[in-house]
RNA sequence: GCUGCUGUAGCUCAGUGGUAGAGCGCGUCAUUGGUAAUGACGAGGUCGGGAGUUCAAUCCUCCCCAGCAGCACCA
């Protein structure tokens, strides 16, 4: 017999060969029907996977949410398979794994079909609800490798025969079979039976292209994706989020607030109207702000060098196939012949800031008391990113980083990252960010000995612990093998308003770059050394910072970014010399104010500047003109009060200071 | 770059093998109205670009470009 050790402490002995669903059975017909899934000895598994052993048992119900979703999504992926090789026969299965929201699954196409579209999906939903109705069991089997492998090759199954022989270990391997013989090889667990799923709880979204163990040089997979649930409501409520996050999009909203624009001729480079400029212009005198304080000085440097710069910069060896180049030579104006010779000189717009610092760095020769040297600059790069990485403000091919490199000794590393620590933390908490830190270690194609790693890493580490973020409430974690090739990297991970998160600031110490471009400084026992680098940035790019900050607000900017910040809005004409009055006060306070006195009821007037999102609306008509009073309406609420000019004048100069101004 | 989809007025979208329509916006006129859309009239597009099929293409076919969703990429 097994003891088996249920939650409470219990212990049920127990015929080797039952299966938790027994158990969930012999304690009562409640938990029996409520039971999916079992942990044993922690372990997730099959409700009717027999017990082998003495065990810890917890029958998995679906107030085990996150077990609950796993498991349903994982055979919502499943019951795709099934669907789609009932439908097209002769299409391959391959992987399909659950993710955040829902599952996808990937499949190779028969030749003569080709991928699957959109049009595809309402008849394969239609055919996974079938199968859910069917109410097959799901069957977990094992089998021996060569068995299963030869079994996927005779099917026709050559991805699965390939992922099988490559499976490490040579244990057998589990199958799924689900009723009437369709099986996959999964590790599971799955449900006891695809009626457990709710046909009412999942939807396919989308088809897409997907490489083959996602590798580029592999076979273009077609991948249907789709978001699974428990219960319509919980699908309902998803789609609603997804729904609310699209009000968001800094695209649309850019467009609504005639903040910017993006035409094809210049795709991946922004157009910024005069309302997105004054936010940039407002980020931009904030980032001054900031980095004059911490010590750094700004510089400005070329946006074309020539090729061979960049080639010993490493970047031409490197980075070429993401770098714009330019020929150094007049083009043949000739309308025979190519446009540039065959043997033209060739130069590059800049991709990087930090090889121009560094020649900056070289200027004249340097002392150890000239160190820690921080150059920074509002450096505006090209990048030639491939075409289907282009996305609104987020991946632009022209792109402005707040970018500076700091030029130190070995021992000054630590204080400054700590530095750098708290600069960046005052900043993202100006804008209301929450943020978890990073640490990417090492990865398997790097430059320097291990030593040098082991250095730079425990230098980030205690950086991190002098600033004290190395702790939970930070997010504090390790990444192995993300860093860059020549050094590891801090990353700082924010989340936005409504739980998203968005890597954009970095700080990673290089030893590589000052080596290459031969920077140094003469120590104080007169010799040459080489200086250590820090690349950093806190916004990443004004481009891609903005455009997390429009998703962050909603569109609502804090006062002090707003590009308008009060809008004057008479109710009658006779109001408009009083409004006129307004107006010049509030502008002369300091404040980004326009007068609507356009001939428009003052409804129509709050409606077009409330959904303009103008965050203070003063209204005045013929009382407000007689009494010197305007009536504040703050966006966001529904009344208005009725303030003194001079007291509105005060308190709207207080509110639109920056928050680096208090 | 790869897979799929999309590309009609400033915006959102409808539509048809016989050279296009709505709402909003814009302009003009009337209206001076107290906190989320006053009314009337009017202007505005050759339907992403190129080629082909056809008596005839915005609509069908092919190529190109861009956008969107993923994949890959992201120093």
């Amino acid at each position: 017999m097994l003891k088996i050790t249920l939650p409470d402490g219990s212990v049920r002995e127990v015929a080797p060969g039952t299966t938790p669903a027994d158990i969930a059975a012999a304690i009562g017909p409640g938990l029996a029907k409520a039971a999916i899934a079992a942990r044993v000895d922690g372990e997730l598994r099959d409700i009717m996977r027999p017990l082998e052993q003495d065990a810890a048992l917890a029958l998995v119900t679906a107030k085990d949410e996150a077990d609950a979703l796993e498991l349903a999504r994982h055979d919502f992926a499943h019951v795709l398979a099934e669907a789609v090789q009932h439908l097209f026969p002769g299409t391959q299965i391959t992987f399909g794994p659950s993710t955040d929201d829902g599952f996808y699954y990937d499949f190779a196409p028969s030749a003569d079909r080709g991928p699957f579209t959109d049009d595809d999906l309402p008849a394969i939903e239609a055919e996974m609800r079938r199968i859910i109705a069917a109410d097959k069991p799901l069957i977990r089997k094992e089998i021996d490798r060569e068995t299963l492998i030869a079994q996927w090759q005779a099917a026709g199954e050559t991805f699965k025969a390939e992922w099988a022989a490559e499976l490490p270990g040579d244990e057998p391997l589990t199958v799924y079979h689900s009723g009437d013989g369709w099986y996959d090889m999964c590790r599971g667990p799955h449900l006891a039976s695809t009626g457990r799923l709710n046909p009412d709880a999942f939807k396919l979204t989308r088809v897409s292209g997907a490489y083959w163990r996602g590798d580029q040089k592999n076979a273009m997979l077609s991948r249907i994706t789709g978001t699974g649930w428990l219960n319509k409501k919980q699908l309902a409520e998803h789609l609603t989020r997804l729904e609310e996050a699209a009000k968001r999009d800094h695209r649309k909203l850019g467009a609504e607030m005639d903040l910017f624009h993006l035409q094809q001729e210049a795709h991946g480079s922004v157009f910024w109207h005069p309302k997105g400029y004054l936010i940039w212009r407002q980020l931009e005198a904030y980032m001054r702000r900031a980095i004059d304080d911490a010590g750094y000085r700004e510089v400005k440097t070329p946006q074309v060098m020539d090729a061979r710069q960049w080639e010993i910069s490493g970047h031409w060896g490197k980075y070429r196939e993401n770098m714009f180049v330019i020929p150094d030579e007049v083009p043949n104006v000739e309308d025979e012949g190519p446009l540039v010779s065959d043997d033209a000189d060739w130069m590059a717009l800049k991709p990087m800031n930090c090889p121009a610092h560094v020649l900056i760095f070289r200027q004249g020769i340097k002392s150890y008391r000239d160190l820690p040297m921080r150059l920074y600059e509002n450096g505006c790069c090209h990048r030639n990113e491939p075409h289907g990485a282009l996305h609104g403000l987020m991946r632009v091919r022209q792109f402005t980083q707040d970018d500076a490199h700091i030029f130190c000794r070995e021992d000054q590393i630590v204080e400054e990252v700590r530095a750098f620590c708290a600069l960046a933390d005052r900043i993202y908490k100006d804008f209301g960010f929450t943020y978890s830190i990073k640490l990417a270690l090492r990865p398997e194609k790097r430059f320097g000995s291990e030593e040098m790693w082991d250095k730079a890493e425990n230098e980030l580490r205690d950086a991190v612990a002098a600033a004290g973020l190395n702790t939970p409430d930070y997010g504090w974690e390790e990444l192995p093998g993300e860093g860059a090739f020549y050094a590891p990297k801090l990353e700082w991970h924010l989340t936005d308003a409504i739980g998203r998160t968005w890597q954009v600031g970095t700080i990673q110490s290089d030893r590589v770059l000052p080596e290459r471009l031969d920077a140094s400084y003469v120590g104080e026992d007169g010799a040459r050394h080489r200086p250590v680098m820090l690349h950093r940035a806190i916004f990443g790019s004004y481009e891609r910072f903005i455009g997390i900050l429009i998703e962050h607000y909603a569109g609502r900017f804090p006062l002090w970014l707003a590009p308008v910040q009060a809008v004057v809005a008479t109710i009658v004409s006779d109001a408009d010399d009083y409004a006129a009055e307004v107006l010049t006060k509030l502008r002369a306070a300091g404040i980004r104010a326009e007068a609507d006195i356009r001939n428009e009821k003052i409804n129509y007037k709050v409606r077009e500047h409330s959904l303009a999102k103008v965050p203070n609306l003063l209204v005045v008509g013929r009382r407000e003109a007689e009494e010197g009073k305007v009536a504040l309406r703050v966006l966001g609420s529904d009344g208005q009060t009725f303030l003194s000019l001079d007291e509105v004048i005060s308190r709207l100069a207080n509110e639109v200071r920056s928050p680096d101004m208090y």
